[in-house]
DNA sequence: ACTATTTTGTACTGGATCGAATAAAACATC
DNA sequence: GATGTTTTATTCGATCCAGTACAAAATAGT
């Protein structure tokens, strides 16, 4: 891996993307300046331009690594075994996603941030819709999955039980940034599992 | 009732109040200019100070106004008999409201407008927190009446249930926004309601 | 008519914002 | 060391934005 040829960079491309996306996260698109987003990150402006465009192209990119990041943590979570485990985990994992700290939790950065553009931005509504569905998705295959183990009745309505699953991730989501407690979100978290695996067991 | 003394309004409160309403729950809070919001309600700059105070006074009196109207619409549908039909009016009640029409679904004003200013307002997010609890609380007194009235066992987790049921109306909210079509946001909710009453019984 | 009062309409201001243009700096290669 | 290349750093300009000042307009009371 040879040097390339002129000045070198002072940032590290992923660790500024990672810069922006936090910002992005906390203040969403409009209230986000390219100076805040200069600072944060510790590019100048053309820098900024240069590596990620302009500053909708660069919450495009933001979106796309939360998403990525998001999808690779989640899917691990989820294949465990027993299903109970890895739905319960499932929904206590995104509690610290959510609301990791003690600063004012900022839920889901596709759940509120971006889905606010997705009104007059088709192709972020696009990108919006692709995160659920694909989440609804996987959550059906894992308890498809069950079925065929036997831990799910071969009656139980697989498809509502994922879209419901995943409602409880967004209610998460809705409630880590309206200020609930960390506590809270993980009681909701665990309850929520368990009455929806009853509910497909009925 | 006596004419006031000088010059009359052009507008009318109440309407220019819902056309802001309107507007922010488009485009969001810091998207929204004051020059937008004066040509959707008619009035001039000075008459919106006037009348409103300044932008973020102007929102959470919109916010107030969507608040006060759903919490009105919501009461009614959920206090029928029995809980069944109570419920999955309710959900697919909200159906209506958040996507509305053929032009771009907005979902819910609180859920996915004020929700992105819930972290750097405090007062937002403290008024978020209240209709996302005034739900909840809702549901819940609903479930323990139909508790009372020996639609639903006497050992089932009323306090989960309505949060969850809440939850499906987060998810509503998110998918109308994401571009969901009315038909299927109808069919999750029919579907939701069916398993959420189906868990309880379990 | 005249005055007082309320609202409207126009114009303005200070500041923020996005994007670009330009020049200096830091490196590899020849 | 000279040259070419890539990035940084500064600066600029055009636009947009929130909030306000001020005068004209439209009404009720006297």
């Amino acid at each position: 891996m040879e040097r390339k040829r002129g000045r070198p960079r002072k940032y590290d491309p992923e660790i500024a993307l990672d810069a922006a996306l936090t910002l992005f996260w906390t203040r969403g698109y409009a209230a986000t300046t390219l100076d805040a987003l200069s600072e944060a990150t510790g590019m100048q402006r053309p820098s900024l331009y240069a590596a990620f465009g302009d500053k909708s192209e660069l919450f495009a990119q933001a979106l796309g690594r939360f998403q990525q990041r998001m999808s690779q943590t989640l899917g691990a979570v989820l294949e465990q075994d027993p299903l109970d485990t890895a739905l319960a985990e499932l929904l206590v994992g995104v509690v610290d996603v959510y609301a990791p700290g003690d600063e004012p939790a900022r839920g889901c950065f596709v759940f509120s941030v971006a889905a606010l553009e997705a009104v007059e931005h088709p192709t972020t509504r696009a990108a919006v819709a692709k995160v659920v569905d694909a989440l609804d998705e996987r959550l059906r295959r894992r308890f498809e999955r069950a079925v065929s183990a036997g831990e799910l009745p071969a009656h139980c309505d697989v498809l509502t039980l994922a879209r419901l699953s995943s409602a409880a991730v967004h209610s998460i989501s809705l409630r880590a940034r309206s200020g609930s407690s960390r506590r809270a979100l993980r009681a909701f978290a665990r309850a929520s599992a368990a009455m929806l695996l009853s509910a497909a067991r009925a």
